[in-house]
DNA sequence: GAACAGAAAAC
DNA sequence: CCTCCTTTCTGTTC
């Protein structure tokens, strides 16, 4: 299995876009417009990386650190269309093809190394961009030889090399296990992959559920799932937006809502689909997460009003918290195809 | 089995 | 101090 992953993506296309920041330091930045420069790094290239600057980091702090770097917004619509010509550049070399983010792929080719080398290749004669390409044996391994292979890498990881390198990393660095199963595991005292060789299968299901129970114990006897998934169609639009400042006003957090569902109807518009269910996001004072839901018996599209049900999920919402609300979105999914057709169930 | 809410993760 | 988008899984309830 083949792995390619763009190197610093969006930074480097914007570097390939002004040369005249050759060797500067570049960060793609996601401003939430609360103040001046509120907001975080969404990707920095490598000279901003050696001067410690991180996706996800508070711009603010990211500045703190160079001062004379280019701090850019992101052009979404942009970097989406440069994804969509590597895209077709992949495809057009592989005879199975998943992408799994705007910048990452999975595939399959006759000649893995041969194709590889081509499609690094073709992706830099096109646009000019470098990528990193992994090929191993499973899926993980892929990933991973990418992983350490980058920036503007290659390497091969045959089966044996593949296992080693999956059981000496430390569980963080595993596709899949995120801070907290991180920490869950160290606190069992596993600290790389071949730590969890030796425990209990039933231990790991019920400290980690079924799926991840399974999953872990699999990884630590050198079992690795292989499948390439090649969906196209997304499940659900949404759109995430930062309030001016935290409030619990219902008129105020309308406003933005409307606004916000205006943009993923465009999405919605543009994929031709209905949606059998509205979800509306609320992010407290506090950073967590709440969600309000409604599904429909018919589904609707893009030129129905959901007004009414937003201004009831919102009260329903409101009427049952009583922090600040700081940040809010809309989300349609259970998308489905209508042609014009609404009597299809 | 659908609806709803939340957790976790990746990007 | 804290952005945005999507997926997958889980628990609960009806």
């Amino acid at each position: 299995m083949l792995h390619i992953d763009m190197d610093y993506f969006f930074a480097q296309i914007e570097e390939i876009r002004n040369p005249e920041y050759k060797n500067k330091i570049i960060a793609v930045c996601i401003f939430s417009g609360r103040t001046e420069d509120s907001g975080v790094i969404s990707t920095v290239n490598y000279e901003g990386r050696n001067v410690g600057i991180k996706s996800g980091m508070p711009i603010v702090n990211a500045k703190k650190l160079a001062k004379s770097g280019i701090f850019l917004p992101a052009d979404h619509k942009y970097y989406e269309s440069i994804s969509q010509t590597i895209d077709g550049l992949i495809r057009s070399n592989c005879t199975k093809v998943e992408k799994s983010s705007i910048d990452e792929w999975y595939a399959l080719a006759e000649d893995e190394v041969e194709t590889g080398k081509r499609i690094k290749l073709e992706i830099l004669n096109s646009t000019n961009l470098t990528c990193t390409v992994g090929v191993a044996h499973s899926r993980l391994g892929a990933k991973m030889a990418s992983d350490k292979a980058k920036p503007n890498g290659f390497l091969i990881l045959g089966k044996e090399k593949e296992r080693n390198l999956i059981d000496n990393s430390p569980v963080e660095k595993i596709i899949g296990i995120g801070p907290k199963t991180k920490d869950e595991l160290n606190e069992l005292g596993v600290k790389t992959v071949s730590d969890l060789r030796g425990l209990n299968q039933f231990i790991l299901i019920e400290k980690f559920g079924k799926k991840t129970g399974a999953w872990l114990y699999n990884l630590g006897i050198g079992i690795y799932d292989s499948e390439i998934e090649e969906r196209i169609e997304k499940g659900e639009f949404s759109r995430i937006g930062s309030l001016k400042e935290n409030t619990r006003e219902k008129g105020k957090i309308l406003e933005k809502i409307v606004e916000l569902e205006r943009e993923a109807k465009e999405e919605l518009k543009y994929s031709k689909k209905f949606y059998k269910t509205l979800t509306l996001i609320f992010i407290t004072e506090d950073i967590k997460m709440h969600t309000k839901s409604r599904s429909f018996s018919k589904p609707r599209g893009e030129k129905e009003t959901n007004l009414d049900e937003i201004k009831k999920l919102m009260s329903e919402f409101l009427d049952n918290e009583r922090k600040e609300v700081r940040r809010v979105g809309v989300k349609f999914s259970g998308l489905v195809e209508m042609d014009g057709q609404t009597t299809l169930f």
